[in-house]
DNA sequence: GCCGTTTTCGGCCCGACTGTTTTCAGTCG
């Protein structure tokens, strides 16, 4: 039993006892201990074996009883009952937005809904307005949702495949006869959003590869299998899609592949103009096939240097490459510093200690702490009192490490007036500040642009944290002119964030392009809750390639000395 | 259901917004 496991059970019992109405505090009981477990690093199997779950914050004695028959036993009775009582994929359902346990309730009850469908249906026979608390908007609204909810539902965040992908890519190196191996299509091109994790290998024994694969324990169902292919399932619900191929064929297969089709389409017309032909087999001349040994021999055979697979989307790439000015694109190795970092002084979940730690052995030169302010009531956002005891708790532990150097900062709330949370003069103290919007998400574009370029006038802001503020696969960006944005920016001299959470990768890759076009600093930022969130950046360096995003463009790219003298002088 | 006591019961981050009501419930962040 691992942890995610034992966390997503105590969400679900949180999740129906909500449905079934009781006691709200009960439900955040085990809403929290979920949260609580979510962030450890220790195994809890090992904890119930010495006996030290009650030592973790919101497990008492009747949770603990339960983790423990979980972990003993494999399963739990209440869990068991509970879910037998709940039709199976009702809770599906609370992926609609504006549609929360209550209301699904009641559509449970009096319509008897336990579908998407059903939903579906209802809503067109206008059947929710004669429910208690319902109306013509809400209905509208749920239509809405569903539309939403089916749009995404085939649909995977890069968070979610590429560690399943790297791991199987991992084990079949390992234990099966394959002589090159590579993810190919949108995951190997960084997408934010993909519907399959494509896999290829060369081997010449592909069949005993296929057999290897179908028996590991991420595969939960085969799709479809034929000779040199296979298409399964993982356990997440990701499919995932297998080809073998010769060792000859690899190149051509990995360049075809990997996409995109835009840009599969503008080469076709690249290599019909050179008398060409390409496929995923070959690459052909009169007849004749070309030898390439890579990938890179093929763009030589097109005249072309070697286009990193997070370029491939017909944006440009093609005719910058052909004159020789591609970008030199940044590289995991090429940050040297981290900001927007958050803590337990508002909702994270270490100490300033452990991240700047954690950063350290990363090989970070600086870590910029960063948590909310007051506005965020809801993630306990520090007040002046409370951030000037952190600034106590960061010269403390300044003090006693070496080799990593913590920043005093803030991700202060942009107000609905396009303020800030916090007293000038307060922010003026401070190393560095990212203004962020946190609430009032729906105002028309010209009053939500109008409200960030205002607070980018602010003289003390370094960074506009996610500036679209857009979670994918959950919420749109609110509305707001990016052209106006990216010219506050510039004028200001505000760095824009890529926030690197997988939840967000905002900018969006077209956005950090028009960025580059315009001479605006980006700041790539983990925005880490937790100590593994730092390991978030490698999704911010992907999309920051995605949009042509070079070392040099890049704020937190400058070695300390540089970057110190930066927050100095940018006013 | 958890926690912290003025130790065995009362409080638990809460405000904005929306749509439904006619004073509030549900949802969201």
């Amino acid at each position: 039993m691992t942890n995610q496991e034992i966390v997503s059970i105590l969400n679900f019992i949180a999740t129906a006892l909500e449905f079934q109405g009781e006691n709200p505090f009960k439900i955040k009981a085990y809403q929290k201990a979920a949260r609580s477990i979510e962030a450890l690093t220790t195994d809890v199997a090992s904890l119930v074996e010495r006996g030290e779950l009650r030592q973790i914050e919101g497990i008492g004695e009747a949770i603990e009883k339960k983790i423990t028959e979980l972990v003993k036993t494999g399963r739990l009775e209440y869990y068991e009952k509970l879910k037998a009582s709940i039709p199976e994929g009702l809770f599906e359902l609370l992926k609609i937005p504006h549609l929360g346990p209550k209301k699904l309730k009641i559509l449970h009850e009096k319509l008897g809904i336990t579908t998407l469908g059903e939903l579906e249906y209802a809503c067109h026979e206008n059947r929710l307005l004669e429910l208690p608390g319902f109306g013509k908007k809400t209905q509208q609204a749920i239509l809405e949702g569903i539309q939403f909810v089916k749009s995404t539902w085939d649909q995977f965040r890069l968070g979610e495949a590429l560690p399943a992908a790297l791991e199987l890519k991992k084990l079949l190196k390992d234990q099966a006869p394959v002589t090159q191996i590579s993810l190919t299509g949108g995951i190997r091109r960084w997408k934010e959003v993909i519907k399959d994790i494509d896999l290829i290998a060369s081997s010449s024994e592909p069949e005993k590869v296929l057999e290897i694969f179908i028996q590991l324990p991420q595969i939960s169902q085969i799709l479809s299998r034929e000779p040199g292919r296979c298409v399964a399932r993982l356990a997440n619900g990701i499919p995932i899609d297998l080809n073998l191929v010769s060792e000859e064929i690899y190149p051509y297969f990995l360049f075809y592949s990997t996409g995109s089709k835009d840009f599969l389409k503008a080469v076709q017309d690249l290599v019909s103009k050179k008398g060409l032909i390409l496929n995923d087999r070959g690459l052909f001349k009169e007849g004749r096939k070309l030898t390439c040994q890579s990938e890179e021999e093929v763009f030589w055979h097109l005249g072309l240097p070697y286009i990193p697979p997070e370029l491939r989307e017909n944006t440009g790439e093609l005719v910058a490459a052909g004159e020789g000015r591609l970008p030199s694109l940044i590289e995991e190795k090429d940050i040297r510093g981290l900001l927007h970092v958050h803590t337990h002084w508002s909702d994270g979940t270490a100490s300033i200690k452990e991240m700047a730690k954690a950063a350290q052995e990363y090989g970070y030169e600086y870590i910029g702490i960063s948590d909310h302010s007051k506005a965020a009531f809801y993630a306990h956002g520090l007040d002046e009192e409370r951030l000037l005891k952190q600034w106590e708790e960061i010269d403390r532990v300044n003090r006693g490490l070496q080799g990593i150097r913590i920043l005093k900062g803030i991700e202060v709330d942009i107000l609905a007036d396009g303020t800030l949370d916090l007293e000038e003069a307060l922010l003026a103290q401070l190393d560095f500040v990212i203004a962020s919007i946190h609430s009032r998400f729906k105002m028309n574009r010209n009053e939500m642009t109008q409200r960030i370029l205002k607070a980018m006038e602010n003289p003390y802001v370094t960074i506009l944290g996610h500036p679209t503020g857009r979670l994918i696969l959950s919420r749109e960006p609110y509305q707001v002119d990016m052209e106006a944005l990216l010219e506050g920016a510039r004028k200001n001299g505000v760095a824009m964030e890529l926030n690197a959470h997988p939840h967000r990768l905002d900018l969006h890759w077209l956005h950090l392009k028009m960025a580059m076009e315009k001479g605006v600093k980006i700041s790539i930022n983990p925005d880490a809750h937790q100590v593994e969130g730092l390991r978030d950046m490698v999704y911010g360096i992907g999309t920051a390639r995605r949009g042509w995003v070079p070392k040099e463009a890049v704020l937190n790219t400058l070695p300390w000395e540089e970057f110190k003298k930066k927050l100095k002088n940018t006013r």
